[in-house]
DNA sequence: ATTCTTCGGGAAAACGCTTGCCCGGTGTCC
DNA sequence: GGACACCGGGCAAGCGTTTTCCCGAAGAAT
């Protein structure tokens, strides 16, 4: 019976790959793992062919810690099962791939505190860079975060955040704010006149450049906003925000501007809940296009954002040594669908 | 100038912490890393402020290779973008973070030889686990993936499959066969006679499960199936089959059941353009949950998985050194919403 | 024929950590 | 007061790789 892979209870290593070869250590590591020195073909194929008969994959671990490198990228997201990041997360990973890259990932939960220990606890794996995805927020509480970010970075990992970035923080930025802003723009032009926003929390960068460039934009087209409300960017602040909304009162013919799509589904949801009609009635806007903006009745209002290449684009600019950023944040384009029917 | 974090350009190592603090190696590993042993107080003190004043992160590489295992569980799906490997992965994460493990993640875009390489690859991280989400397929092609499943598992590692296990790979299955026959049977008793089902390829297990319960359930409602159409699971599938099925003709009153959610929202989207509406004249059935299952027009009638659970499930079974296994697949509840109006 | 290069294999020293073992100092027991 | 545990610090041998040298052989140049 000859010595296969399933019959050893640990992994072959790259010492039993020489034994078995009759070659040095020094020789199996060259052929097996990529090295500038030429090696014999003879010698090449007698390890190739040990490597193939134990199985033998190079132990990452030993690698990294012997390289003092490893090939590792992580990813830290709000929330994973959120289209949104769920796009993102695919954009990076195929741009991982591409690059022969692992892909480790760390759920923030939007949580400022959480997020500074994952980035420390990501720290330990050394990775070659850190694509920040989570929502930044302003300075105040992310000082823990801040702190740990350039910890990361003078230990020579690279991080680059979507989203303002700054410092030692690469970044690939959309432009949220013209975005909004001609989606503010648009609405005006399809005849309305009053705006609700439904934004996230104060100081969450993304949220607040996107309800200034809406602002912006609405006005300069005459409009009014009648009010913002702040929670979160969840379908849940979505909906409750909406309710809150309604019962306040909002005439017909209001357009209501959700900072994202998926708050701005969870609106259409409290909407129609209120027995009211999403559309024709009051009228909706997100931002995103996520793929279900499409599939919703009626569908959403938006602006499209190319998230799956914006992941990309992070993970290239995370892994090339000398980036030198983009020029100016992506411009954005305003779709507009049904649940923004004209107003004559 | 003190030595702080960020004047040096290389991260601080176990080392230094020990020069610094003045003790031996041994001494500040065992205070930092987690060690049976005791060590006075006075000492740990020492280690401890030794270790914040230069910001250490133990390198998780180097901990690896010294412990000849490291906290590392591999994730397998088909795309991460898909809100169903969303959730599940949210799940997976939720469970690593409690258990203080890292998780790294691969995307196989539904394909087998894919798969097969990036199984080999992650073996090479050594992980713990490996989880895997990615759909399953009998055997025939699936070939090369048992062969490196088998390799990772002679090597020590535990293996979950959500789905059918067998083998050395543990399983996490919900009762896709009983949920579906439940969902057929219900809509018999709404009235419905004829369907048509949009699954994917033969040999795909989940779907030919679903379509194997559906089918039983309808039938045994005395209902019948016109055809059954082969694609895949994304929601381009589902608007495809649909199209092609409205070509060949759908009586109204007819139910179409799609596999997965995605397909069935798919499917939504072709009937409306084809100019007729989903609900009252053709009936949709989906199968998952998924959260815009819910957002949609008409809200999808389907089955729900708890996906979120499902992925915390796989990560402590994959945890779990003398995990037994679950009894049975787990049961599946049918949610009748308005897209499977009663016909009477 | 002699000296220089060039080539490529192998020995061994890292990499950053863990852990088995030794050993001196205390405290306990008879 | 002596024999005997404990306790806990430090030394050093690993873990699986990579990579720097060293060195002998073979070919090129003189």
């Amino acid at each position: 019976m000859t010595d296969t892979v399933a019959s050893q209870r640990s992994a072959a290593t790259l010492h039993d790959v020489a034994r078995e070869a009759g070659v040095s250590l020094a020789t199996a590591s060259r052929v097996l793992n990529g090295s500038a020195r030429k090696v014999a073909e003879s010698y090449r194929e007698r390890v190739e062919e040990a490597a193939a008969r134990l199985g033998y994959t190079a132990n990452l671990s030993a690698q990294a810690t012997a390289r003092g490198t490893s090939a590792i990228i992580a990813l830290l997201v709000a929330d994973i099962a959120d289209p949104y990041f769920g796009q993102l997360a695919a954009g990076v990973a195929r741009g991982a791939d591409e690059a022969g890259l692992v892909v480790t990932i760390a759920i923030t939960e939007r949580d400022a505190e959480r997020e500074a220990r994952l980035v420390r606890a990501l720290r330990g794996q050394r990775p070659q860079g850190l694509i920040l995805a989570a929502s930044r927020t302003e300075d105040e509480d992310g000082d823990g975060v801040r702190a740990e970010l350039d910890a990361f970075a003078a230990m020579g990992g690279r991080v680059v955040a979507l989203g303002p970035g700054g410092g030692d923080v690469r970044s690939v930025a959309v432009d949220n704010i013209g975005g909004a802003r001609a989606l503010g723009a648009a609405l005006t032009g399809l005849g309305y006149r009053d705006a609700i926003i439904l934004g996230a929390r104060r100081g969450v960068r993304t949220s607040d450049d996107r309800i200034a460039g809406f602002t912006d934009g609405f006005l300069s087209g005459d409009g009014q906003v009648l009010h913002t409300l702040r929670g979160g960017f969840t379908r849940e602040d979505g909906y409750s925000l909406m309710t809150e909304s309604l019962e306040r009162g909002v005439e017909p013919g209001t357009i209501v501007f959700g900072v994202s799509d998926v708050v701005a589904i969870g609106a259409l949801s409290a909407i129609r809940d209120a027995g009211r009609e999403p559309g024709p009635d009051v009228a909706v806007a997100g931002f995103d296009d996520i793929p279900t903006s499409r599939d919703v009745r009626p569908d959403l209002t938006t602006v499209h954002v190319p998230l799956e290449d914006l992941g990309y684009r992070a993970l290239r600019a995370v892994i090339d040594p000398d980036w030198t950023g983009d020029a100016a944040p992506l411009p954005l384009d305003v779709l507009i669908r049904d649940s923004t029917p004209p107003r004559a």
